[in-house]
DNA sequence: AGAGTTAATGCAATCGTTTGTATAAATTAA
DNA sequence: TTAATTTATACAAACGATTGCATTAACTCT
């Protein structure tokens, strides 16, 4: 069985409080004769104790854990969230609990529901869902929380995200200016925020462009890589089929990249390929992949930042912030002159067998 | 403030132990009456009540959470064990407490303390150390802990690997099975389990294929893209320089790959490529990099199997599982005629700029 | 020398559960 | 009808810490 206090006072002959004194209070507000002390000390190392956190927490109504929910650990960017805010939260004193929901609503819902009965001290959630109730209900409790990357626009509460709307257009307009007309979109999940508001920047591109919108071009249902690979084949298969692909998300594009080499469609020469996220493999990839390249770090600075401030007063009114998206132009879009364009169809290369 | 039994107690006019029973006491030891039964629910349900898990923790003496401590968790490998095991572990009832000791000793000596403090059921730990003092403190404890992917081969505890020798084997057999005859090693952290036996695959196969050991084709210091980076511009550079690279682990891959890219050498024209580590992202890299994989599925269901016996448990002995690694053959690994190898240095090839 | 301080420590309540034992009322058995 | 049993519930002691308050002894001041 563990030490306790208990085992420590006895054998230094003195009472669990002043053990507890010596052992974790630093408010000099006691004072206790150096001697007790080396006793005290002496016995908790010999014995190895261990403080234990539940009764802590218990009486303190504190644990110094924030409970972090992602919908998929092993998408690289959330990877890299995660180990951006346990690296923040660490230097702040506080541990993370980290769930992974899966992508699936259930599974979130669960993972509130543990982290709210751990009694955590804050959350930080990149929601899967499409819909906020739960996570309503638990704004409206004292419970401190900021979302981020997956967040909501009409419900009120802390986030940190990248500006999605920005970032597909940088994306798009970067395709436009390098003569693309036909551009696809490969969504993520619908419904959730990250894919609507990366919908919405792709629209508004081709809007601001004079370039109607082809809902044909526009396909996907989900942020995994499975995704990506079908959606492009279907794309490939079009009888017009687009001159580049602008995907939602890392995996996707992986998977699109699968599809072209299985088609035999080479990339930029046969389509070109724009992803949003930007994984550090990204530029070692068959070709190297322009991507849009959010401030991971700085979404976890904020993040934690803002949860510190709600920790500390919660009666601060909340706050939406966006952080700036970046593209990384390599080698996977070609410029097409814009004769070709008007001219003929887009798929002029003879080796395209699609 | 959280709602408590005595606050439904209090509203549904019966005792706390009564309604700690309805809720929460599924042994039909006590009988209720229905009619209680119904007034607590209820009351529960408006109040809406969540169990305090340290309280219950404190008393019960037990958590369900299992803390998980990896050294890295934007490394794809352990993103998907930490991921693998938190869905075998959330079957079981587990909820994970994860830590990322980047690296660093001594944040993997603290993580450990802050777990035990937390009284978590049982610990899955992928070890930075090259020393195993703390983790030996640990396993004398009746901390049921499983180690996973790094452990120590001298230190008697529940582990489970894959079995790198043979998987360094596998690679490096393939590669003289294509003619090579100078293979460099760039190696992770020395003195890790991952890492030694790693090595000791690499100078076996050579060794039975009766070649020598050249110790400048040995080089790296840990499992970072940097040092790949580093250590391939210094192959490259060598007067004899390697026919092949193995590397250690698929993050020093990507510095191989970055390396070779700035310095104009073609994979696998100039110099052949194969790693230890199998990323979902390798057979999209340029070109597809031939790889070691891992079951690293299985990995985690074989640690939670353990991890589980060993809470039920604790006296049964100490098992050590090594599970069987596999070699993914892709582009990245040319074939050399044995003429060239014996008639003239291995770079043949008058495009090689290095 | 007595009053007032200060130093050093102990007592006991508390945090929110769980759970063994006790108890009262209702039911059954003899 | 009374003892034995069952049903339904309450009491109270843990679990291991923290912390306000009380207490004692020693010391300082006048």
């Amino acid at each position: 069985m563990p030490v306790t206090l208990k085992d420590i006072a006895k054998i230094a002959g003195v009472s669990v409080s002043t053990v507890s004194r010596v052992l974790h209070d630093n408010s000099k507000k006691y004072t206790i004769s150096d001697e007790t002390i080396l006793k005290v000390k002496e016995a908790a190392k010999n014995l190895g104790y261990r403080v234990n956190a539940l009764a802590r927490g218990l009486r303190q109504n504190k644990t110094c854990e924030i409970g972090v929910i992602v919908p998929d650990i092993s998408n690289p960017f959330f990877a890299e969230l995660v180990k951006s805010l346990a690296g923040e939260l660490r230097v702040k004193g506080y541990n993370i609990i980290v769930f992974d929901s899966d992508e699936d609503p259930l599974i979130e819902q669960s993972a509130l529901k543990s982290l709210i009965e751990k009694r955590v001290d804050g959350l930080v959630v990149a929601s899967v869902g499409q819909d906020f109730t739960q996570i309503k209900k638990v704004r409206d409790t004292e419970m401190p929380m900021v979302m981020v990357d997956r967040c909501f626009d009409e419900l009120d509460v802390d986030s940190v995200s990248v500006d999605n709307v920005l970032g597909s257009m940088l994306a798009v307009n970067y395709l436009i200016n390098e003569g693309h007309r036909r551009i696809a979109f490969i969504q993520g999940l619908p419904g959730t925020y990250a894919n609507e508001t990366r919908l919405q920047g792709y629209k508004k591109a081709l809007h601001n462009a004079g370039i109607p919108i082809d809902k044909h071009l526009i396909a996907g249902n989900d942020f995994r890589s499975f995704n990506g690979y079908l959606k492009t084949k279907y794309l490939l298969k079009l009888s017009n089929p687009p001159t580049a692909i602008f995907t939602a998300g890392d995996l996707i594009a992986l998977g699109a990249l699968e599809a072209c080499k299985e088609n035999n469609v080479r990339i930029p020469n046969d389509i070109s390929l724009v992803t949003f996220d930007d994984p550090d493999y990204a530029s070692y990839l068959s070709p190297a992949v322009t991507a849009i390249e959010q401030p991971i770090k700085k979404i976890a600075q904020m993040a934690v930042a803002m949860l510190y401030d709600r920790i500390s007063d919660s009666r601060n009114e909340r706050r939406k912030i966006l952080l700036e998206p970046k593209l990384n132009i390599r080698n996977s879009v070609a410029r097409i002159s814009s004769t070709a364009i008007k001219s003929q169809p887009a798929n002029t290369d003879p080796n395209n067998t699609r």
